[in-house]
DNA sequence: CCCGGAACCTGAAGGC
DNA sequence: TGCCTTCAGGTTCCGG
């Protein structure tokens, strides 16, 4: 599933295909995907325009438009982007087009229909809700610590909080918790300084190697050239069902936290 | 405020 | 082998 380091691949390699580029024409195959405004109204002010660059926040990728005008597209489950001169639709689950005056298709490909795509004017409209982003400099263990101070959610809840912190989802929480030998039901506000320090580096340094993997392929992400990216491949117990514990050896557990699968390993996160 | 649950969706996996 | 059920999870919304 998409989460930070798979969008920021996702915008580090559409980036050097589409800006400069002018937008010939839009189709959106699945109405739905379209949230606002009315498709007239995206047609006409996304139609000749350039795009100027892109951009993320959070799980949210950004394409700015010489208009000033932001194309936001969340790929929430299973969207993808593939970029393409072919102009026959690479695959029966494309849910909308932006062709481009060089000849190249960007393909928006979501089995789930959960993607959506918006128009604005001030992108901070629809991002600005979202907590700090956690590879910023601003980030530190500091702020981290005040997040979850006083809190009694557990703490696997608290990290795919977007409003508390964008960008972290389902399978990295599980790999930084596992990394920081937390474990997920643990209350926010108990931890210690010395494991909020851990959490804090582990945290980060899972999302640095994700991204230096362009990503996870689990479930139908790929790259907008067509590539996967291999970072599940350094997953320790995220999505790994029956697997052991790479440390201890021990069997990887799942339980349910929010109605999310949660994986650890219950012998080394206390 | 905090939490659980449903809705949105479809492909894959599990059960019998 | 095949049908039917369940599961997966990011976000939003609704109700207790």
């Amino acid at each position: 599933m998409p989460e930070l380091p798979e969008v920021e691949t996702i915008k580090n390699e559409l980036a050097p295909l589409v800006t400069g580029h002018r937008v010939k024409s839009v189709e959106f195959l699945w109405p739905k995907t379209l949230l606002s405004p009315t498709l007239a109204e995206f047609e006409s002010r996304v139609k000749g325009r350039v795009i100027t660059s892109l951009d993320r926040r959070g799980k949210y990728l950004i394409l700015r438009l010489d208009s000033g005008d932001s194309i936001i597209v969340h790929l929430r489950m299973t969207g993808s982007f593939l970029v393409s001169k072919d102009s026959t639709l690479p695959d029966s689950h494309t849910r909308a087009v932006i062709h481009l005056d060089d000849g190249a298709n960007v393909y928006f490909i979501d089995p789930r229909k959960f993607g959506k795509f918006q128009l604005v004017s001030d992108d901070d409209w629809t991002t600005g809700k979202l907590g700090p982003e956690p590879l910023s400099e601003g980030f530190t263990t500091k702020v981290l610590a005040h997040l979850l101070e006083g809190k009694k959610a557990p703490i696997k809840a608290l990290l795919i909080d977007q409003q508390l912190i964008a960008g972290i989802g389902n399978m990295y929480a599980d790999e930084a918790l596992y990394e920081a030998r937390i474990h997920p039901l643990r209350p926010s506000g108990s931890l210690s300084a010395e494991e909020i320090k851990r959490l804090h580096r582990a945290i980060r340094q899972v999302l640095r190697s994700a991204i230096a993997s362009k990503g996870a392929s689990i479930s139908n992400y790929f790259r907008p050239e067509g590539e996967k990216g291999s970072a599940h491949q350094g997953f320790k117990v995220a999505h790994r069902r029956g697997g052991e514990c790479p440390v201890c050896g021990g069997p990887v557990e799942r339980i349910v936290v929010r109605q999310r699968g949660t994986y650890f390993c219950p012998a080394c996160q206390i």
